[in-house]
DNA sequence: GCGTTAATGTTAAAATTATAACATTTAGTG
DNA sequence: CACTAAATGTTATAATTTTAACATTAACGC
């Protein structure tokens, strides 16, 4: 129909591409036309870009779509992940400095760091970094290096060396698979220097693990059981299954 | 009843985690309470989870970033900004490695490197980070160190030595003040040895001023004008201003 | 230039979302 | 059990966003 439409849409997917939401008064002041005439863009041209609010976001983003099906599977399953992140709370106390592994398993953990007075996170996985940003009374350190996209963090060769120099408290360690024969592991290699050195500083090493990592093997192996003080899982039969093999074996806490 | 108000905010969260947004009456019906007890948990809890519109999304999320947006307020610069990354973009060529300062000035950049084949973008700055990370065809070297919240941005002690390892071909650098005699100047200290870092190393260095930075010290001095190869700015004045003082010069380009 | 039509602007009303105040319920305590 | 305080619910009101209708402007063919 209009290419001027079309030329006003694709300056606003520029702004937007970058990240953020554009307000409506903003957009349309943007182009140098009323907000009137942004909304039948929108609306009668195909695009990327949604309203949502009386901002414009990217649609293709994920995030921005809406959830129709929440289902009480779903719902349940939350109580889990939070009363595994909540157990694994406990252990943390004021003025720790911590270790925050990659993955998702540790994420509802972070935001109930803002009720302590003073702590610091030490991280490589940048959406744990995002995360622990906005909360104001807790110290953030990233260690940076080539960015992986597959697990959202960082690695680089003087990992080791950048973790030993700090005083790491507790290391909070995630896992994709834990085997009683075969030790815990991973996806990705790059994760093992840093899980490692984690696991070498630390004062208390505690794996956060579900149920569903028990066992499973994934490629990179990173530690046997017993280098952990404390396992954190929602497994019902984990104590019995780690104890009674003849090796020493973490103490083990069922959400 | 902390335990509780945080307990629903991780049940809502586990539901956005896979991304979408949720209708603040559907959480409310998930969590069986009132949407008022929903938008108190939202506003006295810290949490990663923003409204937006009535609709909960994650705001860790990059294209949903309604707080610290950099395109709200300065949504009227915008179009200013985005002309003086247009043309900052031309002197960007495949293959480049690229150091992309910290602050808001670059960030319009960022997604027009998408339409490169391949390059590698070194930063210290969590924005633009997160910007490049959803990039597939940008590597993403971070910086990292302790955060600095004001400007964004991670400072260590080895920051200096960890860019001169890396072969950095272009230093876009952005700046707070910049003046004839004075030289030029941001607001963060932790931001001079990754500034100075990357001038030293890079082949090319430019600076991206936008006209109000002219004829401003800012508390920390970094460089002087001629260190830099070219001055990318919108400010008509800027060519007059810079010749004839007996010095050497940068190229100046004016969007 | 004139008339026609698409594009855009303006305005008012409707719908939705946000805020605030106050009522009610719930949990904890002596 | 009564009392208190925190948490949640309810309701009214304010602010904002959406929709619709109509007015105005710009574009284009004849």
């Amino acid at each position: 129909m209009n290419g001027r439409s079309a030329l006003r849409l694709a300056k606003l997917q520029e702004a937007l591409a970058s990240g953020g939401t554009l307000h409506l008064r903003d957009a349309a002041e943007l182009c140098d036309v009323s907000e009137m005439t942004i909304r039948r863009d929108l609306t009668t041209q195909a695009t990327a870009i949604s309203l949502l609010g009386g901002r414009l976001v990217m649609a293709s983003y994920p995030g921005v779509t809406p959830i129709y099906d929440l289902t009480e599977q779903q719902a349940s399953h939350y109580q889990a992940k939070y009363r595994l992140c909540q157990r694994a709370l406990a252990f943390i106390e004021e003025g720790d400095t911590l270790f925050i592994d990659c993955g998702s398993t540790l994420i509802p953990l972070l935001s109930q760091l803002s009720h302590f007075q003073e702590l610091t996170v030490v991280t490589y996985a940048l959406n744990v970094a995002n995360a622990v940003a906005v909360l104001p009374n807790v110290r953030l350190v990233l260690l940076g290096g080539l960015f992986y996209a597959a697990s959202q963090s960082f690695g680089s060769d003087n990992m080791t060396a950048a973790i030993e120099r700090l005083g790491i408290n507790k290391a909070l360690i995630s896992a994709a698979g834990v085997d009683l024969e075969r030790g815990v592991s991973c996806f990705h290699f790059h994760e093992v220097a840093p899980k490692q050195a984690a696991i070498a500083t630390a004062m208390q090493r505690l794996l956060v693990v579900d149920a569903s990592k028990f066992g499973v093997i994934r490629p990179a192996y990173f530690a046997s059981l017993d280098d952990f003080d404390v396992v954190v899982t929602d497994d019902q039969g984990a104590p019995q299954l780690l104890e009674g093999h003849g090796r020493s074996v973490p103490a083990v806490t069922v959400a």
